[in-house]
DNA sequence: TACCTATATGAATGAACGCTCATATAGATA
DNA sequence: TATCTATATGAGCGTTCATTCATATAGGTA
């Protein structure tokens, strides 16, 4: 991309080329920018938090989800589907109860070094 | 906390009293669920991503900003005070021109593990 | 078959939020 | 002082989204 093409946009007359240089090779297409930005949007939610923390070690079924995180049926279920399409969580059936577990054990690897970064400010 | 208060909230019955106590030992309190999903929020809108993602190296006036992610001044100093608000960014003044930087080098350590995620997916 | 139960889901509602537009503020310069 | 410019911010608007409520679905059991 050209310098004129990305300086094109701005309002105002203060720009630093140099700078502007470095900081577009950091970006990213816009196909990564929405992934990314929908998978962390995934866990900015209390509900979907307490769901994946309480699957971190045992898989439950909704009921025990409910009842874990003091969360309507109604409630959990709809945001297990969230987590289903962001292939958070797995789940099999056994008659009438499905159990969901973690679908990916690195989860917890990001959530334990966010609690860090916020710890430590 | 007892099983029966636990248990109190659900709706049905099939309830799996030992995974349920497994479960309840990886919650966290609400102040600390509220500072994690707050943190991930930040990072799940896209105009603030791109912000992160342009000063990982190098730091920027709000100028630039604006015309490297191609975002208006006013959306780019609504989700500068955001990110200002949650500690991922400082600034400096110099005269007129504010220039921001990331606050934070950990952040891009974080949203590498995220990318690493979804292409494994 | 008829009914009970666990889970899923559509519609409605209210709250949160990101943008635009207009304007305020503050530093620089004439 | 008057004005110009870079940035900040409040109000308003439209959209997204999490919940509730009602209901559908599907598996079990009598």
């Amino acid at each position: 991309m050209d310098q004129k093409d990305i300086i094109e946009f701005c309002e105002c007359n203060v720009l630093h080329p140099e700078k502007i240089e470095i900081a577009h090779k950091n970006l990213l297409d816009n196909e990564s920018i929405s992934l990314l930005t929908l998978f962390f949007k995934t866990f900015s939610d209390p509900t979907r938090m307490k769901i994946i923390l309480a699957l971190k070690e045992t898989e439950l079924c909704v009921c025990d989800l409910s009842a874990v995180i003091s969360v309507s049926q109604s409630a959990v279920s709809h945001q297990l589907k969230t987590l289903r399409e962001n292939r958070l969580v797995k789940y099999r059936k056994e008659g009438n109860v499905v159990y969901y577990s973690l679908d990916d054990d690195h989860v917890h690897v990001l959530i334990t070094q966010a609690m860090n970064h916020i710890k430590h400010k």
